[in-house]
DNA sequence: CATTGATTTCAGAAATTTCTGAAATTCAAA
DNA sequence: TTTGAATTTCAGAAATTTCTGAAATCAATG
């Protein structure tokens, strides 16, 4: 390996830590090779970098790819396949969140949603599918409050989020201008909708 | 493996998302099968329904405990431990993603931390540095957000994640309430403070 | 359509992780 | 202090994942 020694560091670390986010040392060290570069990198570049084959390489590209981390640029003249990380680190955090959740989280909503239409045939099963139950509604609650942050647009996002612990001090606001049932929001113009049923505690 | 169709599909699923999740597949089946548990069971009633070795049993709890997932739990005159994850979801996965930020984030976060110190020697560390800058405040700006998610009472949090994109309405309001500058927060009858900035973006 | 240069595939080697069973340890009760 | 049931440790076996280098494939150009 043949890099400055900040770079160096930098890179070791995303490998040593591929393991831990569920992809491998490779391709971790391929990422933030790519992720520091101010200019696009070709595989024999990254070979010449890092001292991974060759094959390696190409495998762990294809599989960056495959999480849509990398984008391949082509320079004239060139046939190769050059690579970048998106500039827009907002834009990587948002694939990186909806990769994982395509990963982690639907295959067991699907699972869930499918136990839960099986008969129980003991009280063993019937508990069990209690407590699936639990489980299926607050994975359903994340996600779509998740799909409702990843439609926001980066600025209201980062709104929301730089707001914080504060956003409590709004809804407790909000809750005033509603104490009334049945009246029409003040803030939003529309009927109050009940939005206080405790979700699946 | 001895158990109920249901809670068997249930059991092996979690074995085979473990690896996704970074646990093995030993320590997603034992936590899948206590989970669904109406009662506390023991090292050996594990084994017995699993089909495990009785080591593996006993390194996968101690892992489960590591993570603080499973509760012990003592039976009157029964020297064995039992175990049980705990009743509310919401704690679950509130030690759930305490757990994943202590593994997965903080030895990222010290990393950045440290890099940022260094003085770089070229245009080269340069850019990478800025890079690292980059990613480091915008890592900063969601753990912030998400210590001061951690610390709300559930019922407030289960609220907010109700709300869903909605939260965006009552954001505008704000806005309308504090158009004038200087001027006291009609919501909090604080100063209001200046959180418009871009953060990491 | 052959040449050239780039990229991908794939079978086996290397490394890592998981799992087991036997031995060691712990600890409450006798 | 001894006994014995329960638990943990640990060295090696088994399984899985990662990595390599050689061969195959692909695609642009003359």
């Amino acid at each position: 390996m043949n890099l400055p020694p900040l770079i160096q560091t930098f890179v070791l670390h995303f490998g040593e830590m591929g393991s831990r986010w569920g992809i491998n040392r490779t391709v971790g060290q391929i990422y933030a090779l790519l992720f520091v570069s101010a200019e696009p990198l070709c595989a024999d570049q990254i070979v010449e970098k890092l001292g991974f084959s060759r094959s390696n390489v190409s495998i762990g590209l294809k599989e960056l790819q495959a999480w849509k981390l990398v984008q391949l640029k082509h320079l004239p003249d060139d046939r190769r396949d050059y690579f970048t990380t998106p500039d827009d680190l907002w834009q990587i955090v948002r694939t990186l969140v909806e990769e994982r959740k395509k990963r982690e989280i639907d295959p067991t909503l699907s699972l869930l949603r499918e136990t839960l239409l099986a008969e129980p045939m003991s009280d063993e099963e019937r508990h069990a599918q209690a407590r699936m139950r639990e489980m299926h509604d607050l994975i359903e609650l994340l996600t779509r409050w998740y799909g409702d942050m990843q439609r926001l647009e980066t600025d209201r996002l980062v709104q929301l989020l730089s707001l914080g612990a504060r956003v409590q001090k709004i809804l407790e606001m909000k809750d005033r201008l509603t104490l009334l049932p049945g009246r029409k929001s003040a803030a939003t113009g529309e009927e109050v909708p009940d939005d206080r049923q405790s979700g699946a505690s």
